[in-house]
DNA sequence: TCCTTTTATCGTATATTTGCGATATATAAT
DNA sequence: ATTATATATCGCAAATATACGATAAAAGGA
């Protein structure tokens, strides 16, 4: 993009342009729901489910994982992961709630 | 990417990235915003709010036409823009819907 | 100790996105 | 007819993302 201009937005439009960056590509769509659908945190299967190479596979991890979405632990040989609660709760919410807000701002009859 | 792999995923979970990935930008996000705001279509004054050249807000209004949550007819000499009411509220429902239904499912005590 | 397993990281190739200026195109105004 | 204005598109450069194989690192088992 020869300049990055991210930074000169509005820092909402910012945090909210993340959290749809990062669900943004359907690996980590998912990785998310194959994460949600367990009982126990996933170590390693994941890897086996989508058509992808492990280390492709980890950097998705670790993107959710940046972006608080997911989070890990290593449990000996493994890397366990789940999804992060609280944090993807929330910021889906703030999510919604900015939708949300747009669409009853958006309040024209008829249009174009 | 070396190889395009997106079409291995399921459709779902595509639709569902490329919802997120159209609104993956700041610049995006501040369009949608920009054009719930005013009472009418907006014709052009949308480059004076951003801090982007012309023709990059041109495409990011491509992308957003696109993927479907932004309209826009011509009139006379200008092009005018509003949301897509109609499509980007269905499309919003559906992934509220998918990633409520991903948290429903993911009702684990504890984790990691 | 040595080997195996598991996952992260590195290096690299390629694809895509972002961004701009220049230009094309189309209408409006003079 | 000429000029001005508005927007889209083209061509290019740079940044970022995607993907893989190879390798590293760390733990467990033989």
């Amino acid at each position: 993009m020869a300049l990055n201009k991210k930074s000169l937005f509005h820092p909402d439009d910012i945090l909210l342009s993340e959290f749809a960056k990062v669900l943004g590509h359907p690996a980590r769509i998912a990785i998310i729901r194959e994460l949600a659908k367990h009982e126990e945190c996933i170590c390693g299967q994941i890897v086996e489910v989508l058509p992808l190479a492990q280390s492709t596979v980890s950097q998705h991890l670790q993107e959710l994982k940046k972006a608080g979405l997911v989070q890990g632990t290593i449990s000996g040989v493994k890397s366990c992961y789940c999804i992060h609660k609280e944090n993807f709760t929330k910021v889906l919410g703030l999510f919604n709630e900015a939708m949300h807000d747009i669409m009853l701002t958006n309040n024209k009859e008829k249009c174009c």
